[in-house]
DNA sequence: CAAATATACATAAGAAAATTATGTATATGC
DNA sequence: GCATATACATAATTTTCTTATGTATATTTG
């Protein structure tokens, strides 16, 4: 599952996109699994992505332009490795800030402090 | 729509019921209508409601036990006016409490500072 | 060294939650 | 009188995720 102990799944919904596009944009080139493997330890367990959930996103993102792929061989496994475009980088931008702000929305409405800033 | 103006729908999804139940759990006694406007009002057209998302989510909560309701007579139309039950208090400090604790692992995550406290 | 677990991809059926559209009706402001 | 605001409701569709399933290689552990 997305989540796996602590969230609502409801509450994760659509947060998934701004997550691997945020990861893409720090390092260069990330496969698969390797995000999953990073939200799971940068959260402590608290958000585990699923394959079910991040795999079509990939495919999705590479149909948009958003990301290029390229398949690497380890040993005889396969391993896709993304990168983001131009494109990819600023919808990277457009997206934190996007959530950035969304975030101080939701604090002031549900009272909430100090709010988030994002430069 | 739900999200109006500044948000893409996708990442909105879920926290209708946070919303929701925040509201109720400051002014005792609303009606529909007016957590629509409530909720304009505080995000500054931000976050904007729509009735296809709110009525069958005020429905649902009702069957679940977590609001109770009145039906009051305003000249010739109705008002429906909803309050949370002692379980809805409940589930209303859960939900916020979920909430901020998400918001402080989406900040680890996205590399956002400083993190929300909810005490 | 066999079995369990981890690595690594993929897709498809179903569920959940919203969007979009539609419907009904009264009240108010210009 | 007409447009907009108030006030409820529901139904078809879409989006996004969950759950389940499938294939296959690599590594760890008892």
């Amino acid at each position: 599952m997305y989540i796996c102990i602590m969230y609502s799944s409801e509450l994760i919904k659509g947060t998934l996109k701004t997550i691997v596009l945020k990861l893409l944009s720090e390092t260069k080139e990330m496969y698969g699994y390797e995000i999953t493997q990073k939200v799971k330890e940068l959260t402590d367990s608290k958000i585990v992505i699923t394959e079910g959930a991040l795999y079509p996103l990939l495919h999705q993102l590479e149909a948009e332009g958003v990301v290029t792929t390229e398949t690497v061989n380890i040993g005889k496994r396969i391993r896709k490795y993304y990168t983001l475009t131009q494109t990819g980088n600023e919808r990277a931008k457009e997206k934190l800030y996007e959530f950035a702000d969304f975030i101080n929305t939701m604090n002031i409405l549900l009272d909430l402090k100090p709010s988030v800033k994002y430069v």
